[in-house]
DNA sequence: CGGCGGCAATAACATGTGATAACGCGTGAA
DNA sequence: TTCACGCGTTATCACATGTTATTGCCGCCG
């Protein structure tokens, strides 16, 4: 973990992602892997990053481990919103509006930067790639959550389940988290109810029954997508809304 | 139309809105006001401003009427995914992705500011406090994403429209578009199915619902909201996310 | 070892919401 | 005037999805 070699490592995911949206200035990549070997921080499983109504100061960005961004109603309710791959920043500006109205927890172990926003600030600032890149990380996670409402309100649950398996799946390729066909899915049935807006008992159902059309595999956190044409038949996806191409 | 005077009140919404959000310099209101006055365009009503696809070159700035970003689903479902009223950008920055990944109609007449690319860049770039006022504003309609999520993930019908009412009112008071508890609201069953992830006829019952209850009047495209208290208690409503005070 | 808790899987049953269809009403065009 | 059309309203019926409950598995820990 201290090596100089392992560290570069980690910033990895990070600038694959970052310089999928906007190439990279060499000294862009330097900043950044700077800042981010500065604000090392670990969480664990279950934790919460923040919670609704937490002051926002800083920056966060995920080098392992999956995340989820969620609200709860006063009855309990809860809805997850969006999640938090590696290589994502915790919008680089949320900080901006000050108070946070919404919540992050940790799916999984988490190696994330903390980075406080006077730096991360001076950090945009010195590379204009740098800024724009994050920009336009910021815009992609909005068109996500716009698609997230598409998926919400107007698929049923077969097409929305099959849906947000192809997103994340997709999401997953260009930070390298993808092994062949399968890639890791810390994904309970539980949070996949309060991600689709559906119950627990039919969201085991609707996997049934994807893995009887044998669509997918998944057991033991791990997703293998048998079929990745045919479940992006279904879940009527197309990834336009992702951006994955050099955007601007 | 023509004249300094009504030209000046056209900016009002506008700049009420961005001001809202992070106080704007004198120096910063003057370029916006001009740069708004250079761009002013119209559309009628049901027009398309912009398709899924299409490239983005400009920012739009709406000055009066109604619009809705909506996206289709190759069987013609339709989805709302936000609504945009008098003084909102058209996401100052998706112009970073340069495509467009979803539809933007229009439900009024509208009359907006379109602005080039470079020409806005410029804007930001000449005054401090426009910039951050733009960026908040994109912060904020995230924010509404996120809220849209929940509402169609984990509220029922009746909630779920509560709380669509109590957000546009919410959004309207600021741009000094309230008349006391009434707005207008042109926005059909219809648009209210797409935006709800409801059917038209549901969106029908739940609107007899909330009239039965006394808690609002919808006729001729007028939104009389009579009890508002007992209107955000159904819907679970809070207004932290619209995070309208001042930010930052 | 035994008990406990989190998670997946199923069953039986309840209901909210969707689908379809029909009707009324107002407006605008021919 | 008459017709067409968009929108709101209502009724009936079907079904997707929610609710509640039970079971089993497995890892954890005292």
């Amino acid at each position: 973990m201290h090596s100089p070699a392992l560290e570069g490592n980690l910033a990895q995911p990070v600038i694959r992602r970052l310089d999928a949206l906007r190439q990279l200035s060499e000294r862009g990549i330097a900043l950044l892997q700077r800042a981010i070997l500065e604000g090392l921080q670990r969480a664990g499983q279950g934790e919460d990053l923040a919670n609704e109504g937490d002051p926002v100061d800083s920056v966060r960005i995920i080098l392992s481990g999956w995340l989820c961004r969620f609200k709860t109603l006063e009855d309990g309710r809860r809805q997850i919103t969006s999640f938090i791959l590696p290589g994502d920043a915790c919008d680089a500006c949320v900080y901006l509006l000050s108070v946070m109205d919404h919540s992050i927890g940790t799916l999984t172990p988490v190696i994330y930067a903390d980075i406080k926003r006077p730096v991360f600030e001076r950090l945009l600032a010195a590379d204009q790639s740098l800024a724009q890149a994050f920009w336009c990380e910021t815009m992609v996670n909005s068109a996500i959550q716009r698609e997230w409402t598409v998926n919400i309100g107007r698929r049923i649950a077969l097409e929305r389940v099959a849906h947000l398996l192809c997103e994340i799946h997709e999401r997953l390729r260009p930070v390298g988290m993808i092994d062949g066909d399968s890639c890791a899915f810390p994904v309970t049935q539980i949070d996949l109810a309060d991600a689709t807006g559906l119950s627990v008992v039919h969201v085991n159902r609707t996997l049934q029954e994807l893995r009887a059309s044998r669509l997918i595999t998944l057991r033991d956190r791990t997703l293998t997508i048998m079929d990745l044409r045919g479940l992006q038949n279904i879940a009527l996806f197309t990834a336009d809304y992702l951006h994955t191409k050099r955007c601007g």
